[in-house]
DNA sequence: TGGATAAATGAACAGTGTTCATTTATATTT
DNA sequence: AAATATAAATGAACACTGTTCATTTATCCA
């Protein structure tokens, strides 16, 4: 009752209190320097209560990414503004590289990372319900867009998927630093020239 | 001399003997076995014999994905027998996904993995010899392609860069298993129609 | 207050990459 | 051939990792 909820908030305020060390270091220092006992040391607790609220690290990176994808998901909601589908969808991957870009360790682990998807598949698989909201969001833009005309002959599931593939191929390329090895040059110009690209390519159809 | 050149050559062949002990545990058993501890005992030698050869694992990491773009690289070649520059692009595409989907370890390692990376600049910075030789072929048939009429109002080292990242995100988000999550039905059936949409999105320019 | 339940602890375990004084093997010189 | 100098190989030791679990500490209830 009464005393039991109390019980179940606060272990719910220590369980978002290791989240919240774990998150800082996540952001601030890397995932390497994202240790267990360093979270814990950071909010004064030993090692093992860590364990007492999280299965494992997995279960902690999982729980990580899903912070990161309420905050993309709330970027994402404001170009529910954009009107026109078609400027909403180059609108979406603009901001999905600009996310990647700002958040690099972040966004490896929703989108490359094994960690996050380790845990989740002990539990239930092919279920990764923050992907599907999100690529969701993506699908149904292009939906529209198909619906006003455009991206004739294309099926939207298949066309949905390459047009993610290429923003996430940019943002992983630039995030593993393939790109200073290979191109001379700014990565940050020679990704926004590529978008450019992609987007001629888009309003081609 | 004579003597000097021996020694030199043994020296050789004990490195590629512990590379290729670091080779078939990495392609068998994943990064994760892949130890020093065991590449030491399973060419029968001590832990410090390896770091005789190799400065630190990164640089045996380094050698091994030098191996996967040798391994790549040759079979790119094959395809300089399709004439057509844009049926060769699309070949090309094809099998840089193939490739990805047989050796994702090793594509990992090449395309995503910081580790071989950070040995290399500690030697020197933006000089990825084999990332500059295999993005070099792509870049010359879409040079190709342009000279053909292909590709109107597009430059070249943007839209290549583009081509790329697109293929490279569908084998990124393949390996990382964010494909099954996402969408119900066979990943590789899902890659095979995001290629198709991807391609006829090529071929309208 | 005393006993039961829950929560927190931290030493211990098995593993990792890396180093380096010591030993073993090879080569050179006397 | 013996003694010495050089090169090669060793493996224990160090500092770190994630994880477990017997033990201690705190809280609750009768």
């Amino acid at each position: 009752m009464g005393i039991s909820e109390r019980k179940a908030k606060e272990k719910e305020e220590l369980k978002s209190l290791i989240l919240g060390a774990a998150r800082k270091l996540f952001v601030e220092q890397g995932i390497e320097q994202t240790t267990i006992r360093k979270i814990a040391s950071k909010i004064e607790y030993s090692v093992g209560t860590v364990y007492l609220y999280y299965k494992d690290k997995n279960d902690i990176l999982h729980d990580l990414h899903t912070q990161g994808f309420k905050q993309l998901g709330g970027e994402m909601k404001v170009l529910m503004n954009v009107t026109d589908p078609m400027e909403r969808v180059k609108a979406l991957g603009r901001l999905y590289l600009q996310f990647a870009l700002e958040n690099p360790d972040m966004y490896d682990l929703m989108f490359s990372m094994k960690a996050p998807m380790d845990f989740l598949d002990s539990v239930q698989k092919d279920e990764w319900n923050e992907g599907k909201a999100t690529f969701g969001v993506l699908k149904a833009t292009v939906k529209e867009c198909m619906d006003k005309g455009h991206f004739a002959g294309h099926q939207l599931e298949p066309l949905s998927f390459a047009i993610w593939s290429t923003v996430h191929g940019m943002a992983s390329l630039h995030i593993s630093q393939r790109i200073e090895g290979v191109d001379l040059g700014d990565p940050d110009t020679v990704l926004a020239n590529a978008y450019k690209a992609f987007v001629m390519m888009l309003e081609q159809e």
